[in-house]
DNA sequence: CAAAAAAGAATAAACGTTCATTTTTTTTAA
DNA sequence: TTAAAAAAAATGAACGTTTATTCTTTTTTG
C-alpha cells in the first residue's frame, strides 16, 4: 500500500499547491507550471492526477466545500432546540473561517468568480443540507423568520466570509468579542418576534 | 471639442468592455484582444488609454466604485433621524444592485479576488464614508449596535452582494418582498434594543 | 498639410498540454 | 531471497497557442 500512499500524498500536495497559489494571487496567476513546482512535481504529473486546470480547480473546490461542511457539522446532532442547534453550527463555522484560513480564503474566491464549472458548484452546496432543514424546522415552528434559504445564508453565514477576507487584508481584527456579537447579530437577522423599537 | 468627446467614448467602450468580458468568464478570460474587439477598436488603442492591463482593471474599478458610491448617496441628506438615513442609503444600494446588474457583479467580483490593487481597492472604499459618518453618529446616541463598521457592512451591505450574485446564476429571485424582507433582517441585526426572545 | 489618433502586424514571453525517456515499483521465476 | 523482466509513475523538454505589449504604417482631424 506504499503506491497509493505516495498517489495520495501527491494528489493533495497538488490541491494544497492550488489553494495557496490561487489565494496568493488569483485564478490568473496560477499556472500549471507554479502550481508543480510548489508541490514538487513535473507540469507532466498534474496531468496523471487530472485531466486539466479547470478539473484541478475544480476537484479542489470540491475537496475545500466538503472539508468545509464537514467541519461545520462535526458537533450538530438534531436532537436540540432550534437555536441551540444554529448557533453551534453558527460557531463551528466561524471556527472555520479563522483556523482554516486558506481554505476559508479559496471557497470565498471561487463563490465570487466564474472559475469553478456550475455542475460542480451546484454539486458543493448538496452537503449543506442539516442547516437547510434546520431552518426548515425553524420557520415551522415559528422561531426563524419565514426567509428565503438564500437570504438566511446571506445574512448569517456570508458575513463571516466578508470578515475574515477583511481580517485577511488586514484591515479588521476578529476578536472572540467581534465573534460573538457577530452571532447576536446574525441570530438578530433571522430570529422571530423581534420587538421593533 | 468633437474630438475630446471621441476620446471619451472610446474610454467608456473600453471600460464597459472589461466589465462585461469580466463578468462573463473572469479575469483570466478577458484577454487584451478581446476587449478591444468587444470595444471595436484596436488592441493597440488600449495603450493611448491605460498604461496597460492592470492599469485598465484598476480604473475600471474605480470608476465603478465610484458609480456605485453616488448612486448609493444620491438621495441622501444628513438631516434626517439614523434609521431614516440609513434606510434611504439601503434602499438606494439595493436598487444598485438590481438595476446597474453588470456594475454591482465586477464589484463583487473585484472584492473578493487579488485582481485589484490594494492601493486601489483602498482608494475605492474613501468615498463610504458617508455611510461611516451615520453610523458613528448611530453609535454614538445608542441606536446603532457598537460594532466594527467592517461588521456593520458585513451584516446590512455585503448580504445585497450575495443576493445579487444569487439571483444572477439564476437560482434565487429577489422580489419586492424579499428585499423588504432583506431590510428588516439588516437593520435588526445591528439596531440596538433587541428584545432577546 | 502637419500632428495626433488609430490601426494591424509583429514580438517575445508565458501558457496549458503532450511526448519521448527515465526512474521507480511490482511481478516473475529461479 | 534474489535478479531480471515487465509495468507503472514521473519526468523535463518541446509543442503549438495565446498572451500582453510594441512598432511601423495608415487614417483622421483641425
Amino acid at each position: 500500500m506504499v503506491r497509493l500512499q505516495k498517489s495520495i500524498d501527491k494528489r493533495n500536495a497538488l490541491i494544497k499547491a492550488t489553494i495557496k497559489l490561487v489565494n496568493n494571487n488569483g485564478f490568473h496567476a496560477a499556472p500549471m507550471s507554479k502550481i508543480a513546482k510548489t508541490a514538487s512535481v513535473s507540469p507532466a504529473t498534474i496531468y496523471l492526477y487530472f485531466e486539466g486546470k479547470q478539473d484541478l480547480v475544480n476537484k479542489t473546490y470540491l475537496e475545500v466545500k466538503s472539508s468545509f461542511t464537514t467541519y461545520a457539522f462535526a458537533t450538530y446532532t438534531k436532537d436540540v432546540d432550534i437555536e441551540s442547534g444554529f448557533k453551534k453550527i453558527w460557531y463551528r463555522i466561524a471556527e472555520f473561517k479563522l483556523k482554516k484560513c486558506d481554505e476559508a480564503m479559496f471557497l470565498s474566491q471561487c463563490d465570487n468568480t466564474p472559475m469553478i464549472d456550475e455542475d460542480c458548484r451546484k454539486e458543493g452546496i448538496k452537503h449543506l443540507q442539516p442547516l437547510l432543514d434546520l431552518w426548515k424546522k425553524g420557520k415551522e415552528e415559528g422561531i426563524i423568520m419565514p426567509l428565503s434559504d438564500y437570504v438566511l445564508y446571506a445574512y448569517t453565514i456570508n458575513p463571516l466570509s466578508f470578515l475574515m477576507v477583511a481580517q485577511k487584508r488586514g484591515v479588521f481584527k476578529l476578536t472572540k468579542e467581534q465573534i460573538n456579537a457577530a452571532y447576536t447579530a446574525a441570530w438578530n437577522s433571522i430570529k422571530k418576534n423581534n420587538k421593533n423599537k
